[in-house]
DNA sequence: CGTTGAATTAAACATCGTTTAATTTTCGAA
DNA sequence: TTCGAAAATTAAACGATGTTTAATTCAACG
């Protein structure tokens, strides 16, 4: 029952949008009585917490499988990034309220309350220290390192979402926040001491495909229609 | 009387929150009934918007006021981005408003929309473009290095205001974000080939002080109390 | 069949943003 | 000074929201 209201939460949240997700109009969705909810989530922001929930275990999965098992760390770092702005770009809404909005850090204010965020975090960080051991980026604190990578993605995506990117020139718009990743992970790699520090050797690149102008096309979007594709029964 | 109406709204906005802000309680704060307010602004989003207009005039005044204005670009650079932190450090409510809340990015479409945040963003291009030119950082499009760093910011900042930097353990919690800032920056700098990358020489450092605990610490906060000190006649 | 407990509903409450018509206030011209 | 038009302000209502409560339906079991 509780997956019923969910899911048809996220079906409206995701067609509708923020502000028409009413607990009304959920009921209404699943033939049901705005009471009858209450039976089931102490108040919206139960709900709401819910969809967090569920789209950090989406974008769990998505990350995971992105990565190439066997590949160098650097290569899995850049991977990460690109899958993670591709899931922001996919499910804009989503994102906000995963990680923007009012709603739901509300009712987060220890690491234990977010297990799925320090899952992926941990991931991130044990990633750098593997980097840092392969020699592949230049050493320096893991925690500030996975923490810089997690705010520059973070932080090109919020801007993305928030429609902060018309500062940028029209056509560099779409590319910009992907370019910028690569340009950043690149810069702290070790072999950014040749003057154009933003070739990032991997094992499938060199394909005739230039460093810079390649990134934002090549993100990977695994769900085209910006469906996620989780807990519908 | 919009003066009257936009700061009121400010003061409810920053002792009582978002939620609290409503056009009810603003109409009570300044003694005036609800309807009237619809004669000087056209909803609650315009509200919501002239207090965003003026917490990035603030914002901007503050960012050019930290520039010390003989130094090198690079200096600026850190500069600019510890103000940048800090701000969003003193005023969390207001720079969610401004920079993450549905209601204001709604009203916000193109590039002349937002002139001031185009103008700061364009400083800081340009700071970019110095200090390529000055070679302290290595070379590369200055479009990506500057919305490089302007995701580093925004995204720490974001991160710290929406509770996420509960993944990142106790002690280093409290500078992490203008570690990560600085760190990042240090990378793209031409000093950054040594092992150690994170040294930024600057004018007054050096004072004993360690480079990478001293940022946390050295954040200035020109408004201790986070009000912020505009328009209030 | 009857009873008990859970599930569901209908209706109400307080509050919200917003609109409309009526009222008050303001203020220059007669 | 008085009048009347224009502006400012109010009172009241509308529709919609999240939430609660008491009543009702429903299902299961002795």
């Amino acid at each position: 029952m509780r997956r019923l209201i969910t899911s048809a939460a996220q079906r409206l949240f995701l067609t509708e949008g923020y502000e028409s997700t009413t607990i009304r109009r959920i009921a209404e969705a699943i033939e049901y009585t705005p009471g009858a909810i209450y039976s089931y989530f102490k108040d919206k922001d139960a709900i709401l917490y819910a969809l967090h929930q569920q789209g950090f275990i989406e974008l769990e999965r998505r990350l995971l499988t992105t990565l190439t098992p066997g590949q160098r760390a650097l290569v899995q770092l850049r991977e990460l990034g690109q899958a993670f702005l591709a899931f922001s770009r996919d499910n804009p809404e989503m994102y906000h309220l995963m990680f923007v909005a009012h709603a739901t850090s509300r009712a987060l204010h220890a690491a234990d309350e977010w297990p799925e965020g320090k899952r992926v975090y941990d991931a991130l960080r044990g990633l750098v220290v593997r980097a840092i051991a392969e020699g592949e980026i230049r050493p320096g604190d893991p925690e500030v390192i996975a923490f810089g990578l997690w705010a520059i993605a973070h932080g090109a995506a919020t801007l993305e979402i928030c429609d902060r990117c018309i500062v940028v020139p029209d056509a560099r718009r779409a590319t910009i926040a992907a370019e910028a990743f690569q340009y950043l992970l690149g810069t702290m790699s070790c072999e950014s001491a040749s003057p154009l520090g933003q070739r990032l050797p991997t094992a499938e690149s060199d394909a005739g495909t230039e460093a810079r102008a390649g990134v934002g096309a090549a993100l990977p979007s695994t769900n085209p229609d910006g469906d996620l594709d989780v807990a519908e029964p």
